[in-house]
DNA sequence: GCGCGTTACTGACGCGAGTTAGTGTCACCT
DNA sequence: AGGTGACACTAACTCGCGTCAGTAACGCGC
């Protein structure tokens, strides 16, 4: 106990806690010094059972190994919560779930984070509609239609649209899209929308066989670009990752089409390696850190009991680099 | 409190911690009956305050944000560092560092984890020698040359060499280097020294024009590709890490030499991308999810007073891919 | 001199579980 | 019947801190 400083528990608590009450600025450093002195840390699980806080944030991934590992944003959106956690002196504890294996309900219900991000597929998870209906401080990384928790995304449906018209204003009329996911995850679905809505938007026919499904690796990228070149050749094509631009490119250059003389293509994330792909790849810059911040933010709103919108959605913006060219003539 | 299942607290947590007294298994059942029927989850800061044991492993990134933002493994080393301490009813909080900004004693002093996972450039770090001076938990991921605290590491050493070795046994003789980072770093010193080991083993000399510092990015391997090129041309090249490789593919095929038919390269770390490089990239595969598996492992055994090896080194394996081929005759 | 308010502190309780020392019960043996 | 020991359980203390209610000292006006 710092209480060396000639002073009581009591008063040692204020002053390391800031409350404003009334001590003067004399006991104060007192109470600052004796605590350097004495390298003084304070017991982090008795300030947790007294406060009823244990100033811990989750992060629970909610996605298989591999997506995990694919994901090249993870870092980012980690380091933007830690990042908000640390303006609140709190900090972040990850869990990557094997999903059907471990559960994340016990991590809040034990109070070990006093709220948590979940991200990952959001679909199908009955753990996350108990967790927000008994009141627990949860926020969404990503889009969940029906449910009551605040989310914090992109708008998937915009950014998508924007990239899919960055095309069409060079030119492009046979436009292919491969889906970043299988359809039933939302950010696939709603970026798919964004193609399907700039294509009516100047007035084009969306064509099935311009349209593939893609997966998480560059391979399914590659399947499904291969896939639409055995039907068609279109102009340009939107793959909805920079993960399966990668594949789309292999696979047409092995279709003996060069990127972007023949065939222009726009990814969408913007990952540290999408500058150095060959050719360097225009994409959709996804603000992963602006997100793991705001996720972080709208959780410690919430676990302060303030107002948190239903639903924040960041801006992206096009990068553009040496992947889409105007439509040769 | 779950004492509705007829029985004292004490009995309580005997029956939910194992402990191993003489309980009949009627009252044990009645107990987990009782807590599964109202849903108990022990308070976490309750039991670590009691216990004096946080249940908590920290993982401290002390790197930059571009470096932790471009390390492709990072997700997998914390996959297994997290499988670890779930071994061991143990959770996982990440404390992404800007170096000399915050600092993450306080982490472990105050009690909120019970050791840490180091990781990033460990050189300069009085922080970690404090620590390990004052006898807490940590273990190292990386190399530290004269630290008492345990470490997990690849052989780097070993592994450049193998992956020259290979270039060697396809008849290569003028092998260029690229470094995977700044030698400060032990890993890029590390590898370089393997590369000049498998060169002198072969009785080639070592050419200091072949030989270039690269930094995190693909960029950087870039520009040392192309100071190379500016003095010599090499018949394959030892880039030290896959990001690198990417830049040095790159500036490959800027001087119109192809690979791997006019130069071969090989890489290292095996990042999920690199199989999907054009051409998919013969590389080192960095087991990444076991060595965070290994550190948790460690980390574990050192809270829990056992015997830890002050030094681990796991295997790699070389992934043959289409970037090298025999010499060209 | 008294009352009142403000400033500057302190004593003691409680958070919710782990744990130790101790109590009661029962079967079995002498 | 009395003693013994294993068994099954519990009361009460403890962890280190936040916090509330309370107190003492002091200033000020009348």
């Amino acid at each position: 106990m710092a209480s060396r400083a000639g002073v009581s528990r009591t008063t040692v608590s204020l002053v390391l806690n800031d409350r404003s009450s009334s001590i003067p600025d004399t006991t104060r450093q007192r109470v600052l010094n004796a605590a350097r002195d004495l390298d003084y840390h304070p017991h982090h699980s008795a300030r947790g059972l007294a406060g009823g806080r244990s100033h811990t944030l989750a992060l629970v991934l909610r996605q298989s190994a591999e997506q995990i590992a694919g994901d090249a944003l993870l870092a980012e959106t980690l380091r933007g919560l830690a990042g908000a956690a640390r303006s609140a002196h709190y900090r972040v504890l990850v869990e990557p779930l094997t999903p059907g294996e471990a559960t994340y309900g016990d991590l809040v219900r034990s109070h070990r984070a006093d709220g948590a991000v979940v991200s990952g597929p959001l679909f199908d998870d009955p753990e996350l509609s108990d967790l927000v209906g008994d009141g627990f401080p949860i926020v969404i990384q990503g889009n969940l239609p029906g449910s009551s928790a605040p989310s914090v995304d992109i708008d998937n449906v915009a950014s998508a649209r924007g990239a899919v018209d960055h095309l069409i204003e060079l030119g492009h009329r046979r436009i292919a899209c491969i889906t970043n996911a299988p359809l039933t995850y939302t950010s696939a679905a709603d970026r798919l929308a964004g193609y399907r809505a700039a294509l009516e938007g100047a007035g084009l026919a969306v064509d099935h066989d311009l349209i593939e499904e893609g997966g998480f690796d560059a391979a399914s990228g590659h399947r499904a670009m291969a896939a639409v070149l055995a039907r068609t050749t279109p102009e340009a094509v939107f793959a909805a990752s920079d993960v399966i631009a990668l594949g789309v490119i292999g696979a047409l250059r092995e279709a003996g089409l060069a990127v972007p003389e023949d065939v222009s293509v726009i990814g969408f994330d913007d990952i540290p390696l999408a500058a150095y792909f060959d050719p360097p790849l225009t994409t959709v810059r996804l603000p992963a850190n602006d997100l793991g911040l705001a996720a972080g933010m709208a959780l410690l709103d919430l676990i302060a009991g303030r107002d948190v919108p239903l639903r924040t959605l960041l801006a992206t913006r096009i990068v553009i680099r040496s992947s889409t060219a105007p439509r040769a003539t």
